[in-house]
DNA sequence: GTCTTGATGAAAAGAATTTACTCTTGGTGA
DNA sequence: TCACCAAGAGTAAATTCTTTTCATCAAGAC
């Protein structure tokens, strides 16, 4: 628990003074930090003691182990939004080349993050199981979210399953309806309403086989027509970063299932890879 | 600059008693936080008079500051390694699905994070400026960069350039070779040895092309056979993680890469984005 | 050989922090 | 009504920590 939530929450319980206190705290961390505790107990209007009692009271021994504390937890804070440019800011035709792509950055590193993050692994689980159970994988997205479906397909191709991403949804739809060895079906859509991809789910469930949905939309007709399905989070400033930061992410959570998998049949994988990968180095004499 | 290496750097220079301060806390920072100036200077077999004098030797105005600043970096320390698993250890047969996960995505921040961190804006800016400059572009990569050729292209195709993403090595040669309209010709490949693609470049550096690799070897045939090279920073655990992180540090650059592009002609790029969008949206009703 | 110069620590001086004690206020029960 | 208690708050003394000052010492320069 930290520092500044437990002042929070003890800040009720405080008698006046030592509230006053908590609340300049609250409001702006740093001034334990930069004041000393006279300059703090005036500021507060009050003394000095009391000041000693707030230590007290929010659990430490005194003053300066407050300090310390506090300043650790200011710079842990700091770190979280460092290096991550004006957060949530927009990417504007103003900016500097190393301010839009520090912000670009920090959109796309707060994707995988919060992506990762909020995984549900009972959910991933399942999307593994059904995965390494199937002999057939489909796999189908539009625009950007077609070059995901490719890279996962490549990647379980690598790996020696028989994965397909399918270029169009006449394909698409013809796969899935086909009545062929158990099948997986997986489709990718950032918003989560691409009308093919949504048919191609329906199509492959209708028709017997399992199906995932990776999409940043929790309440989509993509995510209904799943048996599984696995979301990406993104904090989509604008169109104009969304498509690259949403992208980043949906790899992301693909990368996550492709571990998963791998997993599951360890030596093969290793195996397989470290074949595909002779293979291609005598290519190159 | 931080704290522990400008006590790092200047430890060379000071005195005796003075660099043993230096050494104890370089060996363990925190004893700053947790001691007095007092306790610190016996500690070191020293005066509470040198660790002042050590103080401003480091550039603050006396140990309370220091302490500060000291226990605010340690915290920012702290919070970059928490949340990130088991730091560089490899991806093993033996980790939980949550574990081998978190493992994966810390690689791909550090990845993302390290390659902006380290991005040698002038190069980009070189590299954005040819790519703009340009009338047709070229891209060519094999195997896992393929995708990220194929992503690039399609992106600058979005905003009404004239990008093309080559498919295969004979393409790639006769399009590079092709005495038509000013032309730049980006190459991708990870170790940055890739016969196909180097050839690629070369070919086109002969026809007067502008020239880019992205690759993560600095010192690389490809990334001498281009006029801008762009370098990814990739901790590549081993071939099982390696693949999926370069690859999104590769992406991570591509992005850069082309919001310096979109930037360059902002308006054109947010009207032509609009109007894709727009296109799209009409064929799903 | 003496004179700097820089390094060092002891101790005084100065701050900051903690403790001890006092004062006020508002309530309680005889 | 009044004595009394307890909680809240402050003053000032005591303590501890930090900084400054000054004296000493060693090593190299002249």
């Amino acid at each position: 628990m930290s520092i500044q939530s437990t002042i929070e929450a003890s800040a009720s319980t405080l008698p006046p003074s030592l509230a006053r206190i908590a609340a300049a705290i609250r409001e702006n961390p740093s001034v334990v930090i930069d004041k000393t505790i006279n300059e703090l107990a005036e500021e507060c209007s009050t003394s000095v003691a009391s000041v000693v009692r707030f230590c007290r009271a929010i659990g430490f021994s005194g003053y300066a182990p407050l300090r310390m504390a506090l300043a650790t937890e200011l710079g842990k804070e700091a770190a979280q939004f460092s290096g991550r440019g004006a957060f949530g800011s927009e990417i504007s035709d103003e900016d500097t080349l190393p301010e839009a792509v520090s912000k670009l950055a920090a959109l796309e590193l707060l994707a995988i993050e919060e992506t990762v993050g909020q995984l549900d692994f009972d959910v991933l689980d399942a999307a593994i199981d059904a995965i390494d159970g199937a002999e057939r994988i489909l796999l189908f997205g539009i625009g950007a979210s077609q070059f995901v479906a490719v890279d996962l397909a490549h990647k379980l191709l690598r790996v020696g399953r028989n994965a397909h991403a399918l270029a169009d949804p006449h394909e698409a739809i013809a796969a899935a309806v086909l009545h062929a060895a158990p099948t997986v079906a997986i489709g990718f859509s950032h918003a989560g309403s691409t009308l093919e991809t949504v048919r191609f789910l329906e199509a492959a469930r209708a028709n017997g086989a399992a199906t995932i949905a990776v999409t940043s939309a929790k309440d989509s007709p993509l995510s209904h027509a799943a048996d599984h399905a696995l979301f990406t989070e993104v904090r989509e400033s604008t169109f104009r970063a969304g498509a690259m930061v949403s992208r980043i992410a949906q790899l992301a959570l693909v990368d996550c299932l492709f571990v998963g998998v791998a997993k599951r049949r360890f030596s093969e994988t290793v195996d397989a890879l470290q074949r595909t990968r002779e293979a291609t180095r005598a290519l190159h004499g």
